[in-house]
DNA sequence: GAAAGCGGTGCAATTTTTGCATCGCACTGC
DNA sequence: GCAGTGCGATGCAAAAATTGCACCGCTTTC
């Protein structure tokens, strides 16, 4: 979009805190990115970076600005979708802030059977936390965002919710592999693979296990799933996953999970259910191609997955 | 704004359904404009505009983009000012679409005091009949709207809202002139002098007079509330105005009003209160200088016209 | 059937944008 | 305290874009 390039440059600099930086990624010369800013810095009257000795900075105005040329973006992108929608291809692209529970299943298949159904569209995939999850739905870089935390911007609008109850995932051959459900006393003893600080599942896991004092030992923390269930096959321990990180069914034994692993639900008098959060930027009317996928991320759960989703 | 051209030339040639007449307007060739609408239609891969042998019309992907550039513009708009408020002046442009009656006295008078605090904010009067006024707030050639007629569609929010009763304006030396309130019945045998038939004052005495039936006279139709009421000098006769129009009190003898005439309230019985609305699009941010205008709009109603203003 | 009005196009003139070299400035590290 | 580094700003010439002119093909009008 060429009468947009002036627009995006601001919007690089601001992210690159320098104008030199931005030209590099740009791969235009700085003095050309200088030049562009400064006249349109003229134009609003205005100046909108600091400018410091190390890079430059955006002021008051700059982030008012640097706002609305986001959401100018995102409104085009909308535009175009609803634009391409019109001749019956469903084009577009579609940008997801997620956290890593729905990365192993949930999202490649809804993905994969949307893509199916529109080749036109294209997918942006962000594994991240919640905050960040959150940030990149205000700063326009996500369309929608999966997040399971709890919400704590005002910003965020949430599309659907859904419970999801901690499991417990260990060897099949494991000694709690009998037990039907898991009480956090169970845990006495065992070697124990944990999700970082940061993941919703973990701070899940805290308020129960602090508050019981139980003594067990963390062999090991990690912001990889895949990392954490490979590890298992290796030694004796036990990590925790939600349901749609799990499979289908997601109780009792996992129908297309590891073979040589089973989960287990802990006790929700131990450790609360959790939610899952389908969320969008509050306000933002979404691309048909980004409101497609939501739909259809609902309908996955519900259908497949055959999970309770809240709207 | 320089990068704004393109979309603004894009926005005048839908307005004047012709390359060429909007070239003219625009102080451009033809060729330039046609060429940047080409490289437009270009970008977005879509033709925007149909070709007809008299010139161009929207089609319906142009509608939608032609939507989207008028919603950008107010939106820089409202960046704008904004941005300008940050350094303390108030500075920015106000747009209202307003009834005849609001012209008289409520604008002049509440932009008078607005303007003597901000200077720097300028403004923009339409006169327009209501449809016309959603119309405007619709296509964003509007900021604020003051209709006194229902209101049709759906994208209009009612900031504010004001009854008001129609009165009877006639000579002071009129036969009527001695009532507290005017029945319709009282009006048999008069001349009536009426506004058209797309005033909100018309539509409502047209439900009265029709359904009673009433014979009377009516020697004129107009447009202008001036021209009504200097016709009444000539000719002994009665025309109808809302208290907004006729000055402070609104009830009674008219205080500010023409010495020569006096205003009487119809009898509710028989024509019942119209309602002024004063809106703006519905879901749309105001620049900051059309938002405090708002509201001194109805800070003005509330405290120098002594009305009640439901909100 | 000629005239008038429309959008589109090739080509040259013009304006705008870009890149290079360079300045002044603030911080960093020895 | 002083060279070294990295930053944004600026003068000037080259490159790229936009623009205007002349003209085409087309449709409608009279």
């Amino acid at each position: 979009m060429r009468f947009m390039t002036s627009l995006k440059f601001i919007d690089v600099v601001a992210r690159e805190g320098s104008i030199r930086k931005a030209a590099d990624k740009l791969a235009i010369t700085s003095t050309a990115l200088n030049r562009r800013i400064l006249q349109i810095e003229d134009e609003i009257g205005q100046p909108l970076f600091e400018r410091l000795p190390g890079g430059v900075r955006l002021n008051t105005a700059g982030e008012i600005f640097v706002q609305h040329i986001r959401s100018q973006f995102a409104d085009l992108a909308r535009v175009q979708s609803q634009i391409a929608d019109l001749s019956g291809i469903r084009r577009g692209h579609v940008q997801i802030a997620s956290g890593a529970d729905a990365l192993r299943r949930l999202l490649p298949e809804t993905i994969a059977k949307y893509r199916a159904k529109h080749p036109a569209v294209s997918f942006d995939l962000a594994r991240c936390y919640g905050d960040e999850a959150e940030a990149r739905l205000f700063s326009l870089d996500a369309d929608i965002g999966l997040i399971f935390a709890p919400i704590r911007a005002a910003h965020v609008h949430v599309a659907a919710t859904l419970r999801q109850q901690i499991h417990c995932v260990m060897p099949a051959d494991h000694r709690l592999a009998g037990h039907e459900q898991i009480r956090l006393r169970d845990l006495a003893g065992e070697r124990l693979v944990l999700p970082t600080a940061q993941s919703g599942v973990r701070q899940l896991l805290n308020t129960g296990l602090l508050r019981r004092n139980v003594d067990m030992e963390v062999i090991l923390e990690s912001d990889s799933f895949e990392f954490m269930q490979n590890f298992l096959h290796f030694e004796s321990s036990l990590f925790f996953q939600i349901p749609i990180a799990i499979g289908s069914g997601g109780g009792g034994p996992a129908d297309d999970f590891d073979p040589l692993l089973v989960a287990r639900p802990i006790d929700p008098d131990d450790v609360p259910a959790g939610t899952l959060h389908i969320c969008h930027l509050k306000g933002r009317v979404l691309p048909v191609a980004a409101a497609k996928f939501l739909d259809d991320i609902i309908t996955t759960l519900r259908d497949s997955y055959h999970q309770e989703v809240d709207q």
